[in-house]
DNA sequence: GTAACCAGTATAACAGAGTATACCAACATG
DNA sequence: CATGTTGGTATACTCTGTTATACTGGTTAC
């Protein structure tokens, strides 16, 4: 047992290519940052040209005003999107993408993809339990 | 405006190539089944050839016992993971992933690869700020 | 025989994510 | 002049995800 434990350690901390304990850790981050219910879809929808409060608002089914106005601001002081205000009559609020933002253009693309086939595989099993 | 709104709407519903209503609904859907702190990294620790339940409880820095438990259920209940019981003496419970569980693998490998890409601009950003 | 490992359950409590509803000032529209 | 839009804030509440701590019954190693 002794054996086994010194093998699997070594194991562990050597040879393994896709190093496990990097990768949770990794994947645990990204949670933490986009983690809720909120932010992917107002990183997607600023992404997709939405500039206005309320245009965001609308593009989001279900989000309250006060969730997208707390969400907006924690991300803009993370600079994932920068708030620009006219001085112009009336004045105009937009929002829009930083750099940053676009990062996480290819989990947002994964998970749209995975959303579209979850209504595939259930449609189809509907069907087939008539 | 009565035109502009008429006009609005025909562009939102027939030409976007890219129907942004749809795509925020996948994504919606996505974010509510895989939704929380822990469900991705168990999908991940299971995929990943870990078995049993202290095993994946090791796996996952933070996991308590509870959540780990309560999660599994939940997972099992909707056919992402399975649960064996051998009736050896002593009982051996296994987890292992569904066909529907690696359906998550291009998700998870986005944001582990967002994730890592995090810490190396973290570093970055540290370095450069001496 | 005692310490440790396995697969969890029990209980209690908390923090904060999320909801509901109302409200505001400034401006525009008809 | 009434109604609607914009960009939010205020208040109060719920809910549940999450944590913390302890415990159980069986098995195995030293």
């Amino acid at each position: 047992m002794e054996n086994k434990k010194r093998l699997k350690l070594a194991k562990e901390v050597l040879s393994d290519p896709r190093n496990p304990k990097e990768e949770v850790q990794a994947l645990q981050d990204t949670i933490y940052v986009i983690g809720g219910k909120w932010k992917l879809p107002i990183i997607n929808s600023i992404c997709n040209g939405n500039k206005r409060f309320r245009e965001i608002e609308r593009s989001i089914p279900g989000i309250t005003t006060r969730m997208l106005s707390r969400e907006l601001r924690e991300m803009e002081a993370n600079l994932i999107i920068k708030r620009t205000v006219t001085d112009t009559i009336p004045v105009v609020v937009e929002y829009s993408p930083t750099e940053y933002c676009y990062t996480f253009g290819d989990i947002i693309l994964e998970m749209i993809k995975w959303g579209k086939e979850h209504r595939e595989r259930i449609k189809k099993d509907l069907s087939s339990e008539l």
